[in-house]
RNA sequence: GCGGAAUUGGUGAAGUGGUUAACACGGUAGAUUGUGGCUCUAUUAUGCGUGGGUUCGACUCCCACAUUUCGCC
């Protein structure tokens, strides 16, 4: 059962789209907010509080169930689904990403990427075709091509020759793709250069994917316009029909911002890294709950959130509970975050079919960040 | 009662005459964008038990007192 999507609308001012993805006998809206569980799970939640949340599509990660448990175990669970007990869409990252932060520039050849184990240090091997053998194993349904990640300041000589290389290993990776059930996406690379995004997104689309990814974004202190530039230049030459997924986005004005520049799938790790740090997303700018101030607020995060950590606990409760490291707050407050970035984007969806997304892009903005931000 | 030792921030403590009192934990704030539940950054004692004294200068030396603690009767 592959996933399908379906584009439904496209905004007359911006380049907004409206679509909705089908899966396992389900609909689902774009654009969509999608939470990561690296480790086959999203950090302290069960699937039951994901699906009550409304959830979508969710994250696993390639390189981290590559060293364990690995992919066989993964398989004779019965695959991702069964293994971690999610009936929704799962979505593999090639692990391009977590080798980059891994490895160093010299042991990036044609054929793969050496570099060593966060777990133990071993040292280890990783190729396109490895990546893509992984997560057909997995048996996710939306499996990512194995790319070189550089940082969007690297360069423009590098990343030409960096996306020459990623799009020859895109090709060898759908080579040997043997998953009729899961979609694979291509990846864009190009810094915020016009050029390359063009070049990069040419020559993936040339090679026919499922869908295409926005990637080496938000990944070296680059600025917001640059960020900003690289979703346009990139999704200007994309197919309309197919889904554009902009990798590890989710503060929320950039995920406005990408939606206005044509990009329907988001992922980050911020809703749950930043709930584990005690931070907490609200309509008027994050807040960190540890604060003293919070001590004696007896009143839910948000006043009209309905998830289920502002229905039944104070803010002074999960601020003890974040202080004394107990796990139970880091769960509040990933449900609290992930609910934030779902209600952001059903505000987004509703603005796109008013036609309104521009207007709504800049109150959320004084809202969120103030006027002086 | 006699004798010895000790007293530095919220905590554990370093410092034995010479500018702004080390370090750690904790606290307070901040960072965190295809997740190493990691981590990083800033800040946190106008004062060294109390009161005198010596000295150009004292947490540091001297005296008294207070408190704590150990030993002896």
């Amino acid at each position: 059962m592959k996933l399908q999507f379906n584009l439904e609308k496209t905004d007359s001012k911006t380049k907004a789209r409206l679509g909705t993805i089908t899966y396992n006998g389900k609909t689902y809206k774009t654009p969509m907010f999608m939470p990561v569980g690296t480790n086959a799970t999203v950090k302290t939640l069960a699937p039951e509080e994901l699906k009550a949340m409304n959830s979508g599509i969710i994250l696993a990660n390639t390189y981290h169930l590559w060293l364990r448990p690995g992919e066989d175990i993964v398989a004779k669970a019965g695959g991702l689904h069964k293994f971690m007990n999610y009936d929704g869409p799962i979505l593999t990252d090639s692990g391009g990403f977590q080798v980059f932060s891994l490895a160093n520039p010299k042991d990036i050849t044609e054929e793969g990427v050496t570099f060593k184990s966060h777990l133990n240090g071993d040292k280890l091997f990783l190729t396109p075709e490895k990546s893509i053998a992984i997560q057909n194993k997995l048996n996710s349904d939306i499996a990512m091509s194995f790319d070189e990640c550089p940082p969007a300041t690297a360069d423009h000589e590098y990343l030409k020759q960096s996306i020459e290389r990623t799009i020859r290993w895109a090709e060898r990776g759908k080579k040997v793709h043997n998953n009729p059930n899961q979609m694979l996406f291509g990846i864009v690379q190009g810094g915020p250069h016009y050029d390359l995004r063009k070049y990069s997104a040419e020559e993936t689309v040339k090679l026919d994917f499922d869908g295409y990814s926005i990637g080496g974004v938000a990944n070296d202190h680059e600025s917001k316009e640059d960020m900003y530039k690289a979703f346009s230049y990139s999704t200007e030459f994309l197919p309309e029909e197919k889904l554009r997924y902009a990798m590890g986005i989710g503060e929320p004005i950039d995920i406005i911002e990408g939606v206005i520049r044509g990009i329907d799938l988001f992922d980050c790790v911020s809703p749950t890294r930043l709930a584990r740090h005690g931070h907490a997303h609200t309509m008027n700018g994050n807040i960190n709950v540890k604060n003293q101030k919070y001590k004696e607020m007896f009143e839910p995060i948000e006043k009209d959130c309905d998830c289920y950590a502002c229905k039944h606990y104070t803010l002074a409760y999960i601020r003890h509970l974040i202080v004394a490291k107990e796990t139970f707050g880091a769960r509040l407050l990933s449900i609290h975050n992930i609910n934030f970035l779902y209600r952001l984007m059903t505000e987004i969806r509703e603005n796109i079919e008013k036609g309104t997304l521009e207007e709504y892009r800049d109150q959320f903005k004084m809202r969120f960040y103030g006027e002086n931000k």
